[in-house]
DNA sequence: CTGATAATAGTACGACCGTTCGTGCTGTCA
DNA sequence: TGACAGCACGAACGGTCGTACTATTATCAG
C-alpha cells in the first residue's frame, strides 16, 4: 500500500468516527481535515467529492460491520447458534465498536428521505444484511432448530427492531437497562421460532 | 390570536413539515423563508435564535401528537384497547401526519449525541410516552388483561421496537409489508402480555 | 542522484449559514 | 392628527461550506 492508500485509509477511518458521533451531514471537509491534521484541499484531493468521501466511509462501516459480525458468526455452527453470534456481537462489539454507536442507524434517519448514491449505498448494505439474517434462519429451519412455518420475513423484521430499539432507548434515552431489554426479546424471538 | 402569533404558527407549521422530510439540522433560516414566502430577517424575528425555532417544532411536534394519538385513546375503553388505539393511530395517523414520517424518529438519531436544549426536550418528550405506555399497559393488568408478573418496562420497550422498525423497513427500505409486520408483531406482544 | 510523478499545501471562489441593524409600512389609541 | 407599537423588509456582517485552481514538497523507479 502507497503512501496515498496509507493516508485515504486513516481519512476515512476518523471520518467514520465523526459521522458515528454527528451524522453524516455535519462530517464536513473542515472538521475532517482538523481531525486529520490535513489542510482542507490535501484532504479533499483523495475523494475529488463529498460524496464520494460519504460513499466511502459507508463502504468502510460495512466492510468493518463483516468482518466484527459476520466472519466471526460464520465459524459458529450453522443455523440457531449463528443467529445468536450476530445477535450477541451486534450489540456488544458492534454498537461499541464506534463512539455513537452502530453507524447504520445514526444515518439511516438522515438519508430516509434524502435521495442518491449514499442513501442508495446504505440501502443496499441493509437488504444485504436482512438476506443474510434470512438466510441463516433459513439454515435453522433446515437444522430442525426453528419450526417449519415460520414467516421469514416477520423473522428479520423482529430482529431488526430489536437492535433499533437497543440503539433508541440506550442512546438517545439513555438506559441502562437496554441491553438486558433487548437480549430478553431476542430469547423471546427464538423461543417463538422453535 | 393576533397577528403575529398566526404567522409564527404558520412558521411552524411549515417548518415541522420541513424537519420531517430534511431533519433537524437542514432545517435552514432560509429554505423556511423561502417555503412561507417570507424574508429571512422577518422570519427570524419570531425567534430570535435557531435554537428556539427548533425547540417550538419539536413543542408543536409533541403538541399533534398528543392530539391525534393519545386524545382520541383516551376515550376508548381503559386498558388493551387504549394501548391498541394508541399503537394503530400512531402507525397510521401520525406516520401519515408528515410527508416525512414520525419526527420523533426523524431526529432522534441526529440528536442522541449531540447534547443541548433540543436534544433534552426530544428526550422528556419520550419518556412521558413512555410513562403513558406504560400506565396504559399497568391498567390493562389492573383491569385483568395482562398477567400480573408482566414486565411494564420490556412491555414499553417492545412496543417501541414495533414503531422503530416500522419507521426503519418501511421508510428507508421501502418494504411495503411493514405495516403488515407491525401489525404482526404487535398482535404477538398482546397474545404474550394476556 | 535525478527526474517524473504522486501527495499535500496554499489561496481563492461563490454560495449559504445564523444573526444584526436600520427602515418602512400598518393599524391603534390619545 | 400625532405618537407609538407590532411586524416585515433588504442589506450586510463574519463564518463556514464544498470545490477549483496553482504551487510546493515527498516519494520512488531508473
Amino acid at each position: 500500500m502507497g503512501k496515498g492508500e496509507e493516508t485515504k485509509q486513516a481519512i476515512v477511518d476518523e471520518a467514520l468516527e465523526l459521522v458515528s458521533k454527528v451524522g453524516l451531514e455535519k462530517l464536513t471537509i473542515g472538521a475532517l481535515a482538523g481531525a486529520t491534521g490535513m489542510s482542507k484541499s490535501g484532504l479533499f484531493a483523495h475523494f475529488r467529492s463529498k460524496e464520494q468521501l460519504q460513499l466511502q466511509v459507508l463502504a468502510e462501516a460495512r466492510e468493518r460491520f463483516i468482518e466484527i459480525v459476520i466472519v466471526p458468526a460464520l465459524k459458529k455452527p450453522r443455523g440457531e447458534a449463528r443467529l445468536r453470534a450476530i445477535f450477541e456481537s451486534t450489540l456488544k462489539r458492534w454498537e461499541d465498536e464506534l463512539p455513537g454507536g452502530c453507524v447504520f442507524h445514526a444515518v439511516s434517519a438522515e438519508l430516509d428521505d434524502q435521495p442518491g448514491p449514499a442513501r442508495d449505498y446504505l440501502v443496499e448494505t441493509q437488504r444485504a444484511l436482512a438476506d443474510t439474517l434470512r438466510r441463516a434462519a433459513e439454515i435453522a429451519i433446515e437444522e430442525g432448530q426453528f419450526r417449519k412455518d415460520l414467516d421469514l420475513d416477520q423473522f428479520v423484521f423482529e430482529f431488526g427492531s430489536i437492535t433499533a430499539a437497543y440503539h433508541h432507548f440506550g442512546r438517545l434515552l439513555g438506559d441502562p437497562a437496554a441491553e438486558q431489554r433487548a437480549h430478553n426479546m431476542f430469547e423471546g424471538l427464538l423461543a417463538r421460532s422453535h
